[in-house]
DNA sequence: TATTGTTATACTCTATAACTATA
DNA sequence: TATAGTTATAGAGTATAACAATA
């Protein structure tokens, strides 16, 4: 790997891809340096809100997150470790204290006698309302794009996920 | 405040603030929607990217955020636990288990014998510097943008942390 | 008296392994 | 036998309260 620092040509191979130097360059660019610092604070924000968002219904970060899953499709416990990237064992703990809080419940799987299913209740439904509300400080600078620039933020985003294939140079 | 969205008429008080109807609209509009989504993932990535990072250096994220930090600038146990919003007594252990992997180390403060600076060891600072390069996949998308849309990109992230004054319309 | 860092304690989240009841 | 959920256990992060050393 030959990585390059622009302002030093060189006669190797080093720069026969585009993409490589451009990497090259987006570790020395200010600009870029400074809007990757930003991401990271963004980043930090956005959990910080989460978690104080879920402190005010005496909730804790992991049970807001299946309580926010289980608001949009009820579902087997398997599948909540899957989503939160978690071995199993560890939902029975979270949807134990949900359930003891009145915000989920457990249901049998018709179709599979082993499976239970987790659905929120009434409460839960409310509670996880409010903590997507709690999101706003990410959704009010938002509207004040014009709408091409949220199309361009949208596929900013969407290449940083890699759900967007890179155009060819 | 009271700028009015034209169109909208209402001899009612509901969008007196043009903000608060920006905010109202930005609740419907299926692309702002889809882009606090998307916002809601890359802040997951990101976090997954860097507790993969920190695994593969056998460190906790906690560890590797601790690290990082004193990677910049050795600090006071007490500045440590501020920057990470948690209580001084948990700092203890985090870097407890860092000088224990010899990754940082405390010195005396020659100005105040209660403090402990908490710094970096020369391996500490390798690690710090590969942890940090494992955050490229923020970054090499940003280098496909053009400069006006990166400088719109930060603007956009400043609002967001409140950094940045919002423009009057 | 106030502050810095630590210890002790309790709770939650996490992974691993073993168990049960189904399939 | 294979899978879904649970239990048991141990390590780590977190908050709270109490403590020693220093200011």
């Amino acid at each position: 790997m030959v990585t390059h620092k622009p302002g030093t040509p060189d006669s190797q191979a080093a720069d026969s891809q585009a993409a490589e130097s451009r990497a090259a360059a987006s570790r020395t660019d200010p600009l870029t340096l400074e809007v990757v610092e930003l991401i990271g604070s963004v980043v930090a924000r956005y959990y910080e809100e989460y978690e104080i968002a879920a402190g005010k219904h005496a909730l804790t970060g992991a049970q807001a997150r299946v309580l926010g899953l289980l608001s949009l499709e009820p579902m087997p416990m398997r599948r909540i470790a899957q989503k939160l990237k978690c071995e199993p064992s560890n939902v029975t703990g979270i949807v134990d204290r949900l359930e003891a809080r009145g915000l989920v419940e457990r249901r049998p799987d018709p179709a599979d006698r082993r499976v239970k299913l987790a659905a929120p209740t009434e409460e839960g439904l409310v509670t996880a309302r409010s903590l997507r509300e709690s999101l706003d400080f990410a959704r009010e600078p938002l509207a004040e794009l014009s709408r091409a620039e949220r199309i361009s933020l949208r596929g900013l985003l969407r290449r940083m996920l890699g759900q967007d294939a890179p155009a060819a140079p």
